[in-house]
DNA sequence: CAATGTTGCTCAACCGATGGAGCATGATTG
DNA sequence: CAATCATGCTCCATCGGTTGAGCAACATTG
């Protein structure tokens, strides 16, 4: 008695419903995959076919499917994390884009670990991956120089590099808005002008550095000089954020530019432990978007970053090519919150 | 010229190396999966291949592998949304848990979607994934029959089924607690003693009902008569949650329980636009728990759940197997908010 | 020095699905 | 009624790795 015969714990392959209907792997495989009617397969034994591998619970191995097509049709995404809106939507709804294209989504998550970075993309290499999406990558450079090397087209998100094309968002000019809407309230709100303080990220991260030159602009275009010993970019942790914030000692009105949501937990850790409202009144903004942001005091706005504008540019980069140009710069929103009454 | 001597685009294979190291494609193989030793390959060949792989920007083709090798390692999870901590962090530890293990994770999103969510488990399955996790899900029966009839292991997380091994926070206990923290910061802050208010949730859902047991027992354990008519599950999104309580017309003081992150999200803008804490007073509990629950004004606790033990658990189950039992409940913690200064 | 062992490889079958080529059978046409 | 066509299939090679079996060449042992 061969393998294939007893109906144990092995799978259902297209060969068992061969024998079952009577007929050739072949006319199996082809009314399975759709392309029964070009092969001349009659209705009949279509259907037939059909029932039987629904009541087996047949299910393609797509395994040894890929390994004869030519084309896979997965598309790669590798994000950092998982625990902010921005990284969650744009995980989300990669997949939800991908799957309306009939393109198949593979994404995992890398933890902002540039060694995991590296196995992931590997790993969606192995995977087939036709293009792979480095989201907020570390070293996009790298993983470009790898797909390069397995004939695979890649695309940088989030994040620029310089080999591969690169979507992003508007650093600059949303920086420069949330800047001045900082001063503005802070001048409304409190009476108070600058200069304004800044943390969170990191000085080795394009988008930082893009955001703090908004920062400044903003300030020094209203005749405020902006003071180097107020940007506290060392990284994106919350704690480290709390800790840079509680090394400082400012005492009256202070505004703050937070570098993302990550940051402002740290930030608001921050403000509930160590700030008076009364006595040290703050304004802060946020760089990136989260559904609470809009109820925490002293927040004044939230720089929005534009998820699904920068999948529709990213999609319409994986259908058509793109060229290694200047990264593509997609604008921000820019969602002001009133005051608390 | 052979298809294969052009060093085009089309990946390099162990074929390619076994030529260019003018050696056999078995030995590349043994080489590159490590099982060289045993095969006794000589040390100086092993580097020499290593070597090329490495110049050649060489990777392993897993259809390939996986078509002829046994076991996939593959485990696949459906997950409904990354819009939340509570699933993003299931899943980005779980994708971490699952290669300390030597695991493959593919974790999918489903959208809440039912059909959505069948799709994917096809999905998954077509991916020859030993083990299901099936988390969150709205129809965990339909998901299990379909494995079993592939002949692979499916585990239900966070939402049970009867038909697989389930693993969820046990809600009942964390409802009631939190139910009591409620009733103590409205009594201490209000001097108002009840009945509460419940929003959010599905009454389909088993959660929303085990969580509405503890909500209405820790109230009669108080002599508080819960009322019926406080009950405002009709989904889980923050539309729908504002709607319900845009509908009420309570007066004086309120306390609520809020019966999810995303729930909260209505609740905050309801409470913002519709309410005025000076007249009428509110406090809340969250069950489930976000970075920026503690910084909301009115909200006195929130009932965390435990992904760490849960998925802990789960790879228990995946490691050693597991009996279809009553699901297995994982105790939450309860983050306690002190009032705002 | 024949028997046995060790080292370092190669060969060929195989995993499951796919697609081009081909082959009966019956219907249609000149 | 032979030639042609349409219908409804089947056969077989193939994708790229993996694995058990096997085979030279050399070393060791009784």
């Amino acid at each position: 008695m061969s393998d294939r015969e007893q109906n144990s714990s092995k799978r259902t392959t297209i060969y068992d419903l061969a024998k079952l209907a009577n007929t050739s792997p072949t006319a199996v495989s082809s009314i399975l995959n759709g392309t029964w009617k070009k092969r001349r397969i009659s209705k009949r034994l279509a259907e037939e076919v059909t029932r039987l591998a629904e009541e087996q619970g047949y299910s393609t191995n797509i395994q040894a499917s890929l390994l004869r097509r030519a084309r896979s049709n997965i598309v790669g995404m590798i994000v950092p994390k998982y625990d902010n809106r921005y990284f969650g939507d744009m995980a989300e709804r990669f997949e939800a884009m991908a799957r309306e294209r009939g393109l198949f989504p593979v994404v995992t998550c890398t933890q902002r670990n540039p060694d995991l970075e590296m196995e992931a993309a590997k790993e969606l290499l192995s995977f087939q991956a036709e293009t792979l999406i480095a989201t907020g990558a570390t070293d996009p450079d790298r993983i470009t120089a790898l797909c390069k090397a397995a004939g695979v087209t890649s695309i940088n998100l989030d994040l620029p590099g310089s080999a591969a094309p690169s979507i992003i968002s508007d650093n600059y000019a949303a920086a420069r808005a949330l800047t001045e809407m900082i001063l503005d309230r802070c001048a409304a709100d409190l009476g108070w002008t600058g200069p304004l303080h800044f943390v969170g990220g990191r000085m080795s991260d394009h988008n930082t550095l893009e955001r703090l030159r908004g920062f400044r602009d903003a300030q020094t275009a209203r005749g405020i000089t902006p003071v180097e010993q107020n940007v506290l970019a060392r990284g994106y942790s919350a704690d480290q954020s709390e800790a840079a914030l509680e090394q400082l000692r400012v005492t009256g009105p202070m505004g703050l530019f937070v570098n993302s949501t990550i940051s402002l937990e740290g930030v608001m850790r921050w403000i509930t432990t160590h700030r008076d409202e009364a006595e040290h009144p703050i304004r802060f903004g946020t760089f990136d978007w989260d559904p609470f942001g809009a109820f925490l005091p002293g927040n004044v706005g939230m720089a929005r970053q534009d998820v699904g504008g920068m999948l529709a540019h990213l999609f319409a980069l994986i259908e058509n090519g793109g060229e290694v140009t200047a990264p593509i710069l997609v604008p921000c929103s820019l969602e002001s919150i009133a005051a608390a009454r």
